[in-house]
This record gives C-alpha cells, sequence and structure tokens, in this order.
DNA sequence: GTATATGCAAAACTTTTGCATCCTT
DNA sequence: AAGGATGCAAAAGTTTTGCATATAC
C-alpha cells in the first residue's frame, strides 16, 4: 500500500487520488496500465475519481519521476513504476504482453553512438515487437 | 518524381492521391512527416485532397511497406519512406530534428537477445532523446 | 461496367483545460 | 485561512468511418 511519505519525497501533497493511483500502480498484477485502466479498477472500487484527475496525477507521477510513460502502440499511452532499475521491452503483438530485459552491452553502445554523434543523450527507448514464447507455442 | 509503377508493385491501384503523397514523402527535405505536415503541403499545392484520405494514404502505404510508422512523441504519428535500409532514431527534444544511425553490433544484440527469450522478433524501435549537437553549440 | 477510392462531415478516442468546489496543511 | 487539488463537463487534437460521388482498369 502506498504511503504518504512516497508522495511527500517527490514532492506532492497527500491526497486520496494520489494514494489509490499509486497503490493501483504498486499492486497491480499487470506492470503497463493506461489512464484507463487506472481508472477502470478506481469505478470497480467505487471510489469517486475522475479520469481527468487520473491523467493530471499520472502526469505529476511522471514529472516527479515515480513513473515511466510509454508511446508502445501510439495510441494510448502506458505508465509503469520507475523502480529505478533502467530496462527495455518486448511486447507481443499478438498478446499484447510486455517483457523486460536489460543488456549492458546494449546500453553501453547507445552512449557510444550519441558520444560519436555529440549528442547529449537524456534517454532511450528500445522496444522489440515480436511474438511471445507462449503464442508461439499456442500457434503452433 | 513517384511512378505508377511504385505503386502497383506495391499492389495499390494508381490514383491521384496517393501518387501526390509518394512523391510528397519522396522529395520533402524532412524525412518524417506527419499526416497533418503532408495535407498542408498538398494545400499549398492545391491539390483537393482530404485529409482523411491522406490518413488513409498513409496507413496503406505502411500497410503495403512503402512506409514506416514512427511514435516518437505519441501524440501525433510520423512517417517516413521505408529505403529497406534500416536505421534507427536519435530525436532532439530541443529543436524536433531527428538523426538517423546504425549499428551492426546492437542490432545483433538485439536479437541476440530476443532469441534467449525465446522471442520471435519481428522489429524493434530504438531511439535516443537528448539534445543534438546543434542545440548543444546553441545553448553553451 | 464494376469495384475501388475519395471527399466531406461526423464520429470515435485519447488527453487537456476551465471553473466552481473541496481538501490539505 | 490560503493555496493547491479535484470533479465535471466541455474542449482540443488526432485518427477513423459512413456514405454518396467520382475514378481506375
Amino acid at each position: 500500500m502506498a504511503h504518504s511519505e512516497d508522495l511527500r519525497q517527490a514532492g506532492l501533497k497527500t491526497t486520496l487520488p494520489r494514494l489509490k493511483v499509486l497503490s493501483i500502480l504498486e499492486s497491480s498484477k499487470v506492470r503497463h496500465m493506461s489512464a484507463e485502466d487506472v481508472y477502470k479498477i478506481l469505478l470497480g472500487e467505487d471510489e469517486s475519481i475522475g479520469l481527468a484527475t487520473v491523467y493530471r496525477v499520472l502526469t505529476q507521477f511522471e514529472d516527479a519521476g515515480l513513473v515511466i510513460r510509454h508511446n508502445f502502440e501510439g495510441d494510448r499511452a502506458v505508465f509503469e513504476l520507475n523502480d529505478e532499475d533502467h530496462h527495455d521491452h518486448m511486447v507481443c503483438v499478438s498478446c499484447g504482453g510486455v517483457i523486460e530485459f536489460i543488456d549492458q552491452r546494449i546500453e553501453e553502445l547507445q552512449d557510444k553512438v550519441a558520444h560519436d554523434h555529440d549528442f547529449g543523450i537524456q534517454d532511450h527507448s528500445l522496444t522489440l515487437y515480436g511474438i511471445c514464447k507462449k503464442c508461439k507455442a499456442r500457434a503452433s
């Protein structure tokens, strides 16, 4: 369960919507959730929190570094908790599942490429698209 | 200038809107364009082609493999000609400029990661975000 | 001539914003 | 008490769709 301190450390006032949204992100089995996903869970919990507030809270969380926003599909953004443990993603185009991975050599090579172009890298996004293990097995 | 054969090879009938859009993508100085960007150029050329048609044509081009759709910013998609010559991108968060690059070792490592996870990779997207050389110079 | 493509307007969707009210400190 | 946060509804922005008309082959 989310604590007030988490929010205060992020420079945000403790409010019910913020606690609830953070709590949902922390306890969800699915790590990457859209604003609508979070909102639906709130509805199911009979919380009268508006979708606009969910968007506002998620954006504040992003600015505060609590969550990371992804645009995997392009239509709707998804958010995941920022556990300070950087990783990249594999997205299954069949089931929508997301697998996280990290490859230190790829990270280093990215920095090298940026450096070679005199590009001040601040962030990066690497996503592989394809068919996950489970879906491959099901299809065969 | 775009030719009818390019479209026929892609399995698309030759129509004025398709030729025009392909032509614009080929001749544009800016390689990555949104549907709106293409539409504005058409307006400037006094072509009465609707924005809806631009979207339809670009989507058909994507399905046919003629162009690649990117969701760099998340709000609006941009399209670039698919020259069969894969590359990744650096996006300058200051001026919006896009620099293309390719690093064969990164490509290989991606395939290896996918293989290690028994993930049937079909495509990938790697984008570095930061400050380009020019903007860095301007800021200092 | 027939099937497909287009234009226009309207709809669908995601995300943002204005404003009165409510809550946190 | 004062400033910030929220809810609701409306707006904004992008992309898609329905349908009558026009076009390609």
